[in-house]
DNA sequence: AATGGGTCCAACCGCCACATG
DNA sequence: TCATGTGGCGGTTGGACCCAT
């Protein structure tokens, strides 16, 4: 098949995108959520292939992208898992959220790559360039590779990746193991099979996982289900809360503000057929620098509505947002849930 | 100021897997 | 079973940008 038929048939517009495409594909995506990308462009009004809609979108409109550049500890990460995974991008990427598979790609191809050369190290092995040539037969034998995360995320947790032969790579704490050490069983099964990226499955079955295994040893306390819980549910609020705001930093202005009110989830807009819940005013959503380009600070920030300041507790933002409803951004990512690698986020993955 | 080489990155290309009729 | 449409992925490329000459 290779190229999709829409984008053959058509004289469609190919190349940069342009602030006015943005927009459209921006606004249609936040009223109606993602259904079928190839209707997209027809209903949003553009000129493109729902492809490049998809990767526009998710390469640089999704709220949830973590801007700017890589942090240390980002290089570090995706040094090691493209030593255990290699050119899988897309599972790196979603080892890191807010970043894309292309970001992490090029970032390789232009600095890491570079980097590992000049420590004389392969970029294709991760070995010494002299061994490198010295390896094959030994690895097919060999037990899956475990690998030290290079840095402390959390607490005191130690964390270790370990390589599926056939799935995507899982970080296990040591709140995972039985108390001599040993991963429990359960807790491997449910790492090996979900992706990391969806720290909500991640609770469901851990939670599961702990239910089973009340009787080996395996200590989770009250305290820190709450607590990852809650920080979830903290990364997780531009999603569930009923007003926020786009901004575009760092010059914030009020214009630069749109509300996105909540809309009645009863509202079934039509368009794929999903129940997309619309929110209102996003048109204004949008900041661009002098050059037509998309404010590369561009950021979603979620703020508190003034009926969330109100409750004093988690449990009370819960019930609020029962009895009010909530924002669908369903379609969103998953790596949605957290903004930030180094910080809370990874902590909820390291305490599971 | 002009230019040539290097770098970076957004976007495209082509392939594959899966769903559907 | 086959054809077709679609989403997803990794590799590649074109052009903007930067910097040295």
């Amino acid at each position: 098949m290779g190229r999709h038929s829409s984008c053959v048939k058509q004289k469609l517009r190919k190349g940069l995108w342009s602030p006015d495409e943005d927009e459209k594909l921006f606004n249609y995506i936040t009223r109606f959520g993602v259904g079928c990308w190839s209707s997209v462009p027809k209903l949003a009004g553009l000129q493109r292939c729902g492809k490049s809609c998809r990767l526009r979108w998710i390469n640089y409109l999704r709220p949830d992208l973590k801007r700017g550049m890589f942090s240390q500890q980002e290089e570090d990460l995706i040094i090691s898992l493209h030593e255990v995974l290699g050119n899988r991008w897309a599972q790196i990427a979603a080892q890191l959220p807010g970043r894309t598979d292309n970001e992490i790609k090029n970032l390789w191809n232009s600095c890491l790559k570079k980097k590992l050369l000049r420590q004389g190290m392969d970029p294709t092995t991760h070995k010494p360039l002299n061994e490198a040539n010295v390896k094959e037969e030994k690895t097919s034998t060999e037990s899956p590779p475990q690998i030290q995360i290079p840095f402390s995320i959390g607490s005191s947790a130690t964390s270790t990746l370990l390589a599926s032969s056939q799935g995507s790579p899982f970080l296990i704490s040591n709140s995972n193991y039985y108390d001599d050490g040993r991963l429990s069983e359960t807790s491997r099964e449910i790492f090996m099979s979900k992706q990391t990226s969806d720290p909500l499955s991640y609770y469901d079955n851990f939670q599961m996982s702990v239910a089973q295994n009340s009787g080996h040893g395996l200590q989770v306390s009250s305290n820190y289900q709450t607590s990852f819980i809650r920080t979830l549910f903290d990364q997780n609020q531009f999603a569930t809360n009923s007003s926020y705001c786009f901004s575009s930093m760092p010059s914030l202005t009020n214009s630069d503000h749109v509300s996105l009110t909540e809309f009645s989830s009863d509202n079934n807009s039509g368009g794929g057929g999903g129940c997309h819940q619309m929110m209102e005013n996003a048109d204004a959503g949008f900041s661009w620098d002098a050059e037509n380009k998309l404010d590369p600070l561009f950021q979603f920030n979620a703020i508190k509505s003034e009926d969330f300041k109100t409750c004093t507790s988690w449990e009370e933002e819960q019930q609020h947002l029962q009895t009010h409803g909530s924002i669908d951004l369903s379609s969103y990512p998953l790596t949605s849930l957290s903004e930030d690698l180094t910080g809370a986020s990874f902590d909820a993955f390291q305490n599971i």
